[in-house]
DNA sequence: TCTGGGGTCCTAGGACCC
DNA sequence: TCTGGGGTCCTAGGACCC
């Protein structure tokens, strides 16, 4: 940001809905506030032919059609302990959660600490309808707002009136107010001078939490923290950091930024330095193009390339079908199609291959496709098949001198993808350091 | 007790062109 | 024919995030 005599100090609000999934069921379920409860389960598979048919689905396992009518008692959904298959925690609620419980864990694993935890499936239509309305009602009072997810967002208060007096404080409790009011749900914000730590400090009091962070604060609240709380820290990047006796953000902040950078590489060695700093430079982005679609599925049991042949051929073309569907309604044609293969050991590979021509053709996808399958070993069992497209264009706007629609596949003017909350950004050109994610 | 689905960004090597 | 450097595109894999 350049500085100009009369730029107001930046104040950025990170809003993170609190265990949205698990909170919009309990819109729906009122009664089961208290109970621990868990989102997730597996979706069913697209309509296969010869596809098995499960033995053994508890009752109660198919997803719940919208507006029918809810269960008499928690009872009528099925537990975890009753959880049999693939499948991961989605969202899981905080009575869930005190169990040890949490999302991305497998259902198996979570039966075993939380048996009695109620089992519901998710209904991603019902989370994108809250989203949009969370979103609508944060932008009545604070319109440049960026898009992170289904229930994310972070949103520069800057130029707010009263922001600068206070912080931030009275604009955030009135958007978490707004929210309540529109929703019936709550959320926890934080908000300070940057994205990095307002991601930070947006955790700190969950849930329903409100964190106002200045500066000169970094040092007494956000270093004691494990450097893992650093969005962009991950896994492995902490393990390796443990490894080198680094724990919390203080400790990476007191690290030599030159042994960073021989560790870690130029870029993200220096960026480690500088978040545990507290620095982030990055601008509240508004609007923003996206770069691949893809689909992808896990099997119910792993399958083998030969004798499943038939079974996995139908799913592959199926989930060409859908990629194309996603194309078409999105409004864009993409070049480049590749596959994903997870096998039975949960190695992955991928392979892809870029066209002459952009297109949004089921039936071009799946040649392509099918070309890159050629390519990979297929010894080993398959748990996931995948379908990507990237190098995508706008349908519309076909590069100079092509024809406007190629494949012929548009007849009509296609859809624009779905209208950004905010204006667009005045700024593209980055600051000398960009940061991480 | 094995680990979903949809993304983004980064790295690195090779091809190819100037 | 050899040498070299820079830029861009393509491909594969991996870390990370929601």
């Amino acid at each position: 940001m350049p500085d100009t005599p009369t730029a107001p100090r930046r104040r950025i609000a990170h809003l993170d809905m609190d265990a949205f999934y698990a909170s919009v069921e309990l819109l729906r379920y009122p009664h089961l506030r208290g109970l621990p409860v868990v989102i997730g389960g597996r979706r069913r598979m697209p309509p296969v032919p010869s596809a098995t048919v499960r033995a053994t689905a508890p009752a109660g396992t198919q997803p719940q059609a919208a507006g029918s009518p809810a269960p008499a008692a928690d009872d009528a959904f099925p537990k975890l302990r009753d959880y049999a298959g693939r499948g991961v925690i989605t969202t899981a609620t905080y009575e869930a959660r005190a169990f040890g419980v949490h999302s991305g864990m497998g259902l198996m694993k979570a039966a075993l600490l939380c048996p009695d935890a109620l089992l519901l499936p998710a209904d991603f239509d019902e989370y994108r309808r809250l989203s949009r309305l969370f979103k609508q009602a944060v932008a009545e009072i604070a319109p440049v707002i960026e898009d992170r997810g289904i229930d994310e967002i972070y949103i520069d208060l800057s130029e707010l009136p009263g922001v600068q007096a206070d912080g931030g404080r009275a604009v955030a409790r009135a958007i978490k107010q707004r929210i309540r009011e529109r929703c019936g749900l709550s959320c926890s914000v934080g908000v300070t001078p940057n994205k990095l730590l307002s991601k930070i400090a947006s955790e700190l009091e969950k849930p329903d939490g409100l964190t106002i962070l200045e500066a000169h604060e970094v040092q007494t609240k956000i270093w004691p923290l494990p450097a893992r709380r650093i969005n962009g820290i991950g896994p492995k990047a902490s393990e390796r950091l443990a490894a080198l006796g680094i724990h919390t953000i203080a400790e990476l902040a007191a690290a030599d930024p030159g042994m960073l950078i021989e560790r870690f590489g130029q870029s993200y060695g220096a960026w480690l330095h500088h978040a545990a700093h507290g620095r982030d430079d990055r601008p509240v982005v508004t609007r923003s193009e996206p770069k691949s679609i893809s689909r992808e599925t896990t099997f119910d049991h792993d399958l083998h390339a030969r004798r499943d042949r038939d079974q996995l051929s139908a799913l592959f073309t199926s989930l060409c079908e859908r990629l194309a569907d996603d194309l078409t309604r999105k409004g864009y044609l993409g070049r480049t199609i590749g596959i994903k293969l997870r096998y039975e050991d949960f190695s992955t590979i991928t392979r892809d291959q870029t066209l002459t021509l952009a297109t949004a053709d089921a039936k071009t996808i799946r040649a392509a496709a099918g070309q890159c399958l050629k390519r990979v070993p297929l010894d080993k069992r398959l748990r996931l098949l995948g379908v990507r497209i990237g190098s995508l264009s706008r349908a519309g706007a076909s590069p100079a001198g092509e024809p406007a629609t190629p494949t012929g596949v548009f007849s009509i003017a296609p859809p624009q993808p779905p209208l950004r909350v905010a204006e667009p950004p005045a700024i593209e050109d980055l600051p000398l350091f960009r940061g991480r994610p």
